[in-house]
DNA sequence: TTTATTAGTGTAAAAAATACACACTATATT
DNA sequence: AATATAGTGTGTATTTTTTACACTAATAAA
């Protein structure tokens, strides 16, 4: 059998202390004036994860983002026009990174917004339930993947990184305990920079070591 | 754009103190007489779960076994002639209730065959690639699924949840440290029975509480 | 009765996770 | 100059979890 294929991505970043998803706002029936993830058809000699680039370089101006395959979603009944099979990718910008006035929309969208994961508005076909899968695995393979540091700038500081943390885990984590983990994992170098431009002492600023989160992790 | 659009399953038994994996000699251009995975052409409007059913029921007789997706492979080069989207499905079957002789062939292939999965043939396509997936997801959730339990008929000894505990992970574990570890977790229910028909002492039968389990682990 | 084979059990040590509170520093404000 | 403000940075004691390790008990077969 011959399917319509298209790709979905979840593209997350971190802002104001909150983990945010970039939306677009449909142009075209079904569900004309919703809110979905972004998305396209699959060319025909196009790779997945090209498709995946191409859309978020369109979007967002940027090449060589961080993606991870989520799954395959094809319900029968998920597009009112007959099976559109959909593979979902989740993904991460920078949010600083990203040019602030978002690329102009095609004739498809009408606009592209950031919503906080904790209030997303009400979302077309399945794209609720996509989201949902990807949460929950960005939660539970959290502390043993190099998410939260494709969330943050090249340098960080220890309350920056924790903030993500609990961003993604919805819960508070206790300051002290939390250094002391993430410290001794032994794949932060410390700089000898500090924070700019805040009103109280400054942060101490970091810097991810892949290879060695790569060395002592073992993942990917 | 439209794809062609099919299931593989990878089926998994537990036996002889080994992880199994159901493969399938086909009969068919390209890869003729190669060892792959079964999977078929997935209906116009069938779910994707209905066509993993449908080739378990083909192949083994089964009908409500354990299934999980694994994820969509597309490559465009995966196929000679063409992309054939695929999406994988992890699968577990006991293997004392596949009847021992599995299913008479379709045209498509020849016969189909156990493996253990540390002894696999070379495979067609990118199945080694799914296979290898497969085997790392399993590894990676063991310990927060009910995969074991899936694997091993309904009243087992301890000795045979280590088993497959081992086989699956590839390494010896502490006889002590896992029944310590596994009783406590107190989704087992003890029962009064013991193994029949071994020519040494009996060991004491257990069930798998389900409902005990999604409680305490909250898992699915 | 002896042999072979697996079942079943406890304790001590080490490592990891948790709970918890205050002094320090930099800036802005008066 | 003094003070208020806001976030930084740090240690210890307790509990929980993980690890290492070896012998006796039960049964069937010879």
């Amino acid at each position: 059998m011959q399917t319509n294929f298209t790709i979905d991505c979840v593209i997350y970043s971190f802002h104001l202390g909150k983990l945010q998803v970039l939306l677009t706002e449909r142009n075209e029936y079904p569900y004309k004036d919703w809110w979905a993830l972004p998305g396209f058809f699959v060319d025909k000699e196009e790779e997945m994860e090209e498709a995946v680039e191409r859309i978020l370089y369109e979007l967002t101006g940027l090449k060589g983002i961080y993606m991870e395959q989520l799954g395959a979603f094809a319900g029968v009944k998920r597009h009112p026009q007959g099976r559109i099979l959909t593979v979902a990718y989740s993904t991460i910008v920078k949010y600083d990174e990203v040019e602030s006035k978002i690329k102009p929309m095609t004739s498809y969208m009408r606009q592209a917004k950031w919503f906080a994961v904790d209030s997303l508005p009400d979302l077309a076909f399945d794209h609720r339930e996509i989201i949902q899968k990807s949460l929950q695995k960005l939660k539970s393979t959290l502390y043993y993947s190099t998410i939260p540091y494709e969330l943050l700038p090249e340098k960080f500081t220890l309350s920056q990184l924790q903030q993500v943390y609990e961003a993604i885990l919805g819960k508070t984590l206790d300051k002290r305990n939390f250094r002391k983990k993430i410290v001794n994992a032994g794949y932060l170098r410390e700089l000898s920079e500090v924070q700019k431009g805040v009103s109280y002492r400054a942060a101490r600023l970091y810097k991810f070591d892949k290879r060695k989160f790569f060395k002592t992790t073992g993942v990917e």
